[in-house]
DNA sequence: GTCTATAAAAAGATAGAC
DNA sequence: GTCTATCTTTTTATAGAC
């Protein structure tokens, strides 16, 4: 049901994203779906939970990347359609249509990427640079719906990478 | 009533920006709001109409910067609270909360500034760098809502623009 | 646990008075 | 142009059968 939940906030936003809507698309009832998550607060509430779960692995995967945090962090940027993407998109669905639970949940997930970033980078500028090139990327993949993303893959992201690491190394 | 439904969008999200809420911001009544604006789609339609406008007019100031058009753009992508700034964060809000047609509109608004900003940095690759900060930048502004905001300012942010221009500099 | 039926509220839109 | 009143549809939530 999460999973449902979740794909529609992606695929078609916020206003798409009912109680009802998600029952069909989960394949129960709105009173079989209502059972499991008491209210869609309960329900949003889930997918925010899930969000925190997946950062914490993610933040033990950025600390003890081989080919260094930075690199490892921003190519992950770049929606891949796992499972820890498409939460951040959809929790930051929630957090555009005014869910201060879904806002408050991002900007605690950006600070454990600060923590887990800063040891190796230059100094909070590169960590700004870093960051925020981090961010451009999941919003441009956020924004996408039916136009194509232009957020660069493959070698020009690759190029990106490189130069955003050569400005940001200690 | 575009400057009411606008502040709402951009204080409380696509969720609460409703025709009701627009008209009692706008001090009208439902059917006042309605006379001019005869459905919610034309609302949002006055709304990125605006935003458009607005474009042309930044594009216009880019391209004949003084300091150079990337400084102009990446300091102009913090939310200065200012006309184009609001229309923006709003426009993401309906894009994100579903809207194609905002959608269309932001995709537009990118490639004007691809177009202005090309001739001014090396390549492509520092063009990409150069507009996901930006993108970065207004993402981080646009979900603040009740957390503080953890963009760079004042001198922080005088030393990202340094980072960046100085790694895309033709 | 899952369903149907239904209540209660909210949202978009129409009609017609002023 | 702006208002009130009303209609329709949608959305959330409850009640109770199975």
């Amino acid at each position: 049901m999460l999973d449902a939940f979740e794909a529609i906030l992606v695929a078609d936003g916020e206003r798409a994203a009912t109680m009802d809507a998600t029952a069909r698309a989960a394949g129960v009832s709105k009173g079989g779906l209502l059972y499991h998550f008491a209210s869609k607060d309960a329900l949003e509430g889930g997918l925010i939970q899930r969000l925190a779960g997946l950062v914490d692995a993610d933040v033990e995967a950025i600390v003890s990347a081989p080919d260094g945090p930075v690199r490892y962090f921003l190519r992950s940027s770049v929606m891949a359609d796992d499972p820890l993407d498409r939460a951040i998109v959809a929790v930051s669905r929630l957090a555009q249509g005014g869910s201060d639970a879904a806002s408050r949940a991002l900007h605690e997930m950006r600070q454990r990427w600060v923590d887990a970033l800063s040891p190796h980078v230059r100094d909070t500028t590169a960590l700004d640079l870093v960051l925020l090139v981090s961010d451009g990327l999941y919003f441009n993949n956020a924004l996408g719906g039916d136009a194509a993303a232009p957020v660069p893959t493959g070698a020009a992201l690759d190029a990106l990478i490189d130069l955003v690491q050569e400005a940001s190394r200690p």
